[in-house]
DNA sequence: TACTTTCTTTAGAATCATTATAAACTATAA
DNA sequence: TTATAGTTTATAATGATTCTAAAGAAAGTA
C-alpha cells in the first residue's frame, strides 16, 4: 500500500496516470532494490504468470516506452534477436553471455577510463558503451 | 572475368559452391577497395536497382549468413531496429551517428587499451566492442 | 456530485523483418 | 551422362512490434 503511494507520485510527477496496470508494472520493475534486464515477454509472462494477472500487450509495450521516454529504463545496444530493457539507468557497460543469452551488468568504475583517439567533425558523443561477449571456458 | 575467378576460389575453398547469385553479391561486397556497413534491404536495393539483377530476398538472407558463417562479414551488435552487416572484418569498434543512422568504424588502434577489472568465473571473453553513439552538434 | 475532457487500455488487425518449406534447378563428381 | 548433394526460388509461416478505433478510467470543473 505504502509502496504504491511511491510510484503514484512518480506516475503523476511524470505527467503520467497512475492507472493500475501502470502500478502492476512498477511493482514489478522497480519494488525490488536489484536492477534487471527484461525482454516485452519476460515482463509480459511475469505479469500473467506469476502475478496471474492480465495486462494486454499493447499496454506492456506502450507503458515500457513510456518509462524509457521518462528515464526509467534503459533500451540495451546489443542485436541478438532480442530486445533488451534494463531498470539500471545508470551508465554502465554490459556482458552478454551468449551461452545464457543473458546479459550482466559491467559497472563503469570497473572499467579503466576508455580514451579515443577519432573525433568526427560536427558531432558531439552522446554515449559510450561497451559490450563483452562472453562464452563458456 | 579475372576478378571473379578470385571470389570461384574464395568461394570454393569456403565449401560453397560459386553460383551466380553468390559471385554477384560477392561483387557488390567486397569488388572494392574500401569496407561498408549495409542491411539486407540495402543490398537487395544495389542488386535489384543499381544492378538490374533479381535475386531472391531468400538467398541473400541465405548469402549473407552463409558469409557471416564463413567469416567473411560481421554482424554488428547494436540496437536501433535494423541489422547492420560490416564487411570490415578486423577487430574495430564503431560510431553510431543517431542522426544519420548510420555506422563509421572507429579501429581498434584509435582506442587507448580497454581494461576491465571484472572477470566471470568459468566464462572467456569473446570480443569486446565499444559502440559510440553520436548526434550533430 | 454530475459533467466534460483527455488519457489509457484493449482486442484485433496490420506491418515488417526474417525464416521455413518444398519444388525446380544446377554444380560437381562418378 | 547420370547421380548426388547443394542451391535458388516463390510462397507461406512466424514472431515481434505497431496501429486502430472503440470502450473505459482518471482528472478537472462547476
Ligand atoms: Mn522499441
Ligand atoms: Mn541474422
Ligand atoms: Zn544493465
Ligand atoms: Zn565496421
Amino acid at each position: 500500500m505504502n509502496i504504491n503511494i511511491d510510484f503514484v507520485n512518480k506516475l503523476r510527477t511524470s505527467g503520467l496516470r497512475p492507472t493500475k496496470q501502470r502500478l502492476k508494472i512498477c511493482e514489478v520493475l522497480f519494488n525490488t532494490e536489484k536492477t534487471f534486464h527484461f525482454t516485452v515477454n519476460d515482463l509480459s509472462k511475469i505479469i500473467s504468470e506469476k502475478l496471474n494477472q492480465k495486462i494486454s500487450l499493447a499496454t506492456i509495450y506502450n507503458t515500457v516506452h513510456a518509462f524509457k521516454k521518462k528515464g526509467y529504463l534503459k533500451e540495451i545496444s546489443m542485436n541478438s534477436d532480442k530486445t533488451y530493457f534494463d531498470t539500471n539507468t545508470t551508465h554502465h557497460h554490459h556482458f552478454f553471455d551468449s551461452s545464457t543469452m543473458k546479459l550482466i551488468d559491467l559497472s563503469d568504475d570497473q572499467v579503466e577510463k576508455i580514451k579515443i583517439n577519432k573525433a568526427l567533425p560536427g558531432k558531439k558523443i552522446s554515449s559510450v558503451e561497451i559490450l563483452v561477449k562472453v562464452e563458456n571456458e
